[in-house]
DNA sequence: AGTGCTAGTCTCTTTTTGAGACCAATGTTC
DNA sequence: GAACATTGGTCTCAAAAAGAGACTAGCACT
């Protein structure tokens, strides 16, 4: 067939492995959809530094709006990321800290945010080229 | 880390400083936001096998709509992770693969999809550890 | 002559998110 | 002692994003 002759070669002519990679219904999937969120990482690396109080976090956060905060902190507790806390002073104070298994997560999620920080000119690069040839 | 609270806006418009992590206006949510959707991380980890096609594409993500797979590809696109060539064949068809840039990417977000596939149990006993107590 | 392939776009509906009011109990201020 | 702020949320309504599915064009195959 024609299409097939004028493509280009794929690379390493194998098919796909895909072993371990169900689309539909992976693990990774599972648990990536939760942290993908626009809010989680952010507050991943908030409370990587130190345990926050609900109101901290929002300041820290000004342009989350408090229903999404708490959305977020239920789902990252939830699956088990942070804990909350519950501190019966006279206006009751809550604390969200993370957890080991946070931690463990977000050794290798940090390194992602550095990698962002640290090509953010390359992608800023990039866009502007993009729109560039767009407008054309 | 201080917490500055929101401040007047000065020449610069820049608001939080917090030890290099600026939440409102910072480059690591500016490139988090867009790998950050639902099907991002997904389809840089196809193309990081090898180049794939439209057709292939939604093939291999069953449950990704048409309209939502042209737009995140051209989300990557345009950030610089992938690119998109076209063959003049009898019916036109269109290859993404990835760049240098969305390699470097990858090399950090892939450990964090092997986090995810390692600790899937984990989250999952959390989430149905916590669905039982708010049961209660 | 009808069907299918290609990579999309267009429209419509449903889901998700954002903005902001409201809550109850206490503390501070005037 | 009355007004107002602070705590961590919830509730409602509007806006934005995402999903479902029809539609396009030229050509190949049957």
């Amino acid at each position: 067939m024609v299409i097939k002759a004028a493509r280009k070669p794929a690379l390493g002519g194998q098919e796909c492995d895909m072993s371990g990679w169900d689309a539909g219904n992976c693990p990774v999937r599972d648990v990536i959809d939760r942290i993908a969120g626009k809010w989680s990482t952010l507050l991943l690396e908030a409370l990587s530094h130190r345990p926050y109080r609900f109101g901290e976090l929002r300041r820290l956060v000004p342009d989350i709006s408090q229903r999404m905060l708490t959305q977020t902190l239920r789902d990252l507790q939830r699956d088990g990321y942070i804990e909350r806390e519950v501190f019966p002073t006279k206006p009751p104070s809550v604390e969200y800290r993370m957890t080991d298994l946070g931690r463990s997560l977000f050794e290798p999620l940090s390194k992602v945010l550095r990698w962002a920080e640290k090509n953010h000119s390359s992608v800023k690069a990039a866009r502007a080229k993009y729109d560039e040839s767009e407008l054309a």
